[in-house]
DNA sequence: GGTTAATGTTTCTGCTGTAAACATACGGGC
DNA sequence: GCCCGTATGTTTACAGCAGAAACATTAACC
């Protein structure tokens, strides 16, 4: 427990010492057992021990809050997907293992990945951007596409929407969740072949 | 005007006459300008011009009226699907038109289509089930997968994954909602090759 | 014609987001 | 070492929400 009150040790400070940081923390918390629609504002001060009208301090309203959760699970994304790739040997299991990344980080944190898409708007760098994740993504597709640039745009977004649509299915019981069945969806040599 | 109350014609009748009729028919409005999170039963009762609470007579609660709108939108977005397929003259054309109409269909009817996908549960036929699409859409991936159950079920699911990603993330300002970017991605050609 | 069930209304509770006015305490200049 | 401005809290208040409970009205049937 770090707290910047520089006067009694612990104690029920008044001020907070950084509360932003704590209501983001405690945000993600709550969205590991609670849907976006039922996040509460107030909720959130309760669990840091705040007033409700205190988080106006730090954000001008609820939304501001929600879409500085919806930052975090866009870069959560990212570092997976980046994790998942870089156990890989060739570039096409890399590609394959992203997108698997992508739809398993989904399921694994439902309402995060629901609400990093749901701030219309890009939120951080998904596929496109200046990603970590996103050149390799690119340069594979460019490989794959013999380089024409409008092809290569193509195949990414058509290889993005597999994935979201999968991921979305899936989150909302269209189809089951089976990892065999992910596998089987996201597979090079029956998806994109050539 | 059709009131079934059988004593005076128009007057303000104590009872409505369809109460649940009115306010399925009052949703489907509402959700041509309202977000889902935004609906609100009071808002309904009052366009019907009935208090609140007499929706509980029809509905035991909120979810259930929202469910019955669900309902609506899934058989709205089959008959749809079914009208653009059968403007077509081969069967990959078909497929390939049911497809651009799942995402045409989701862009002209947001509130209505994402309300279809929030319940939680399959709320009619979509792509599966005893669907008028849905037998057409089973005999193509059929053909296409040389009539092998499992590959013909996995072409099926990639290819709803890719229209219900591709519509997601065009609704959720992911991708520009162009045209000719549906018409790209949805290409039999480059998508599904063999 | 009177009873009963269906379908309304009024009233109430506890939740929500957020605006306005006020309180506290930290940090820098004398 | 004191003093004051500013950042960061609190209290109070309001309007809108979903829904529960008690009551009113009407229609249907014996």
């Amino acid at each position: 427990m770090i707290t910047v009150s520089t006067s009694k040790i612990a104690a029920r400070a008044y001020h907070h010492g950084d509360l932003r940081s704590a209501l983001v923390e405690a945000g993600l918390e709550a969205l590991k057992t609670t849907a976006i629609a039922d996040m509460s504002l107030r909720q959130l001060a309760r669990d840091v021990g705040v007033s409700a009208t205190a988080v106006y301090r730090h954000f001008p309203d609820k939304q501001a809050l929600m879409r500085a959760l919806a930052v975090e699970g866009v870069e959560q994304l990212g570092r997976f997907q980046k994790a998942e790739a870089d156990g890989t040997e060739n570039q096409a299991e890399a590609f394959a293992a992203t997108g698997r990344a992508y739809v398993r980080f989904a399921l694994a944190h439902p309402a995060l990945f629901r609400l990093a898409f749901s701030q219309n708007e890009p939120v951080g760098e998904t596929v496109f951007g200046e990603n970590l994740a996103a050149q390799m993504l690119q340069d594979k597709a460019a490989l794959a596409t013999g380089g024409n640039p409008a092809e290569t745009r193509r195949l990414m977004i058509q290889a993005w929407s597999v994935v979201h649509g999968l991921a979305m299915l899936m989150l909302d019981k269209q189809l089951p969740t089976d990892d065999a069945l992910i596998n089987s969806v996201i597979d090079p040599a029956t998806l994109f072949p050539r």
